[in-house]
DNA sequence: GATGAATGAGGCTTCATTCAT
DNA sequence: TATGAATGAAGCCTCATTCAT
């Protein structure tokens, strides 16, 4: 583990926490073992972040916002099927790959330290919302608020990966067929 | 011939643990702070309850135990549809009797420290999973594992209970609609 | 382990806090264990004791003296050699047959929390202090203080008892070689 | 380029441990009172030794190590009659000069809690060893184990200490006569 | 007398944060 | 800016002792 070169610091502590949250829980998180598997001393991570609690936002924030940066071929044309479809699988993609990102997210949200100033959604969100909308125009799910929508697509989501962590025998079947039942769900068909 | 040890003391311990949990957190939820709240010394908490870990496994056992034991016109001759909504309508109406204990539930589920040496489902769980057996009995969603469908009934209802804390003014449309969606996701109808 | 009949719960405890202190130290050895091992509640040590350190202080006398009880046949005409010599024997057998009890003893007395208001010698130490005073008597050495003398042949028997525990093999050749060994240094023959 | 980690802080840690020990027992000397006396917070304490014990570990290994350390004119050329009165001589001056030193050294011996992992004998250790040897080569006592012989000179010492402390108006007689006692033990003259 | 729950003062240790270097 | 020693407030838990039953 090459000691990082000065201007990344920020992010190589960034990703320490991740690491340790991810393996030994945020309880089990002490700044002291962040810095050190960050590279650093103990002290400059408060070079970074004032407080452990910042940290923990900014963690947030970036786990909160960066899978939307992996979304390069987005179906910007296609129907709110298709579009809704590529997420669901990217995000299980990354649940995949990433399992400790998805974690810590939950811990995180979990916590209730996390100041959540209405932050902008993010583009994955946004793009959830807007098909969401779209498969329940017309029909008396319109009157359900957008964000109910979102947090639902969300909730699947999450016990997907989680389901599918857990038993990875059945990755395929809950891939297509929870898709299938959100899909049924907002649309009924 | 010695005071009897107290079940109400047990008992208040694990209220004030819920309580402080709630309040702030389980990371801010000190035995000092469990056991002030419960009227005892900082020490006898611990005739109580050999760790404080031991404390919260109990009180996880409690919560998810608990609600089953408020089930008492369970509709058990009507169908699938009628049964799920039964528990649907209850796990909702405890959500907003007692925004805490599924909000505690959900922590301490997240913390990672839950010993969870598999045990029986509750009442309400098997009724889940029963219900959502039946409704995808004869389609493909058949090939779902039961626990899977169990995963995503508890998911929707928690979220709907948070969003419903968090918008009460939507409460109805959630609640009806949020019902429908579930439904019609496991039917298709 | 049956419960002893009442009136030996004194002597009851004395050998519950010989065992556990024996097996876990003095700092190990908790009133509730020593209550525990007695087959007694933790409080009714209190009835027998007013604290812990009066136990302790009772232990270390209760093992200091019991030894002299055990000589039955000392041979109380023969000479200062034959009867130190008694001694010495007894003093090993003990040892090998109970070496928690001089573990013991030697941990209270450097505990440095016995009384020790000068208690009057045990037997066993009396005859061991008329014993060196005969044989050092008409040398210089009945200049020395008998109770120096006294605490060097404890000291003898001591490490004695310790090397051979640690190495049974040596137990024979120590016994007798060592006794040589005190006996010369005593009298120079 | 932080404070250097200090060594006198290391070394009052180490003074003030054994101060406390031999005033109040080694059940007595909380870290707590220890850090107050090395005049240092209370955390700092760990920050020289990992835990309570591993301080005691090392005080035993500075106690038993140090002796060596004060033996400047070691009478390397002379007789094993010499060169075991010169360490006898030494050992009853630090008895004489630093009390707590060798009560807590003893003190530490019976806690138990010692590691005590073959350690390389100290220098005077090793003297006494040869002497012993040099000194019992020829008659029977040679079958005797050297290590015996040294835990045998180690508890006269101890006690000539113990007994010329509590009376040091004997001091000159234990310390004459007493050697004399251990050298006719070993020689038989 | 016997019981064991109750007490609360400490004990050891961790940790976020500060600050001298 | 980087470092890591220093800090001291908690945190969890133990334990001798008391006292209601």
């Amino acid at each position: 583990m090459a000691r990082p070169r000065s201007g990344d610091k920020h992010k190589a502590i960034l990703d320490a926490a991740l690491r340790i949250c991810a393996e030994r829980g945020i309880a089990g998180a002490p700044t002291s073992a962040i810095s050190k598997a960050a590279g650093i001393a103990e002290g400059s991570l408060f070079t970074y972040f004032k407080t452990k609690n910042d940290l923990l936002n900014e963690l947030y924030e970036v786990l909160r916002t960066e899978f939307s940066r992996h979304l390069p071929d987005f179906p910007h044309g296609a129907d709110a099927r298709a579009r809704l479809r590529y997420i669901w699988d990217r995000i299980l993609d990354l649940g995949a790959a990433h399992p400790e990102q998805l974690t810590v997210l939950a811990q995180l949200r979990a916590s209730g330290k996390m100041v959540n100033d209405n932050r902008a959604p993010t583009f994955a969100l946004a793009e959830v919302m807007r098909a969401a909308i779209e498969l329940t125009a017309g029909s008396e799910l319109s009157d359900l608020p957008a964000e109910y929508l979102v947090l639902m697509v969300r909730a699947q989501t999450e016990i997907t990966i989680e389901y599918i962590n857990a038993h990875p025998e059945s990755a395929a079947v809950c891939r297509a067929l929870g898709f299938q039942i959100l899909l049924k769900g907002l649309t009924g068909s």
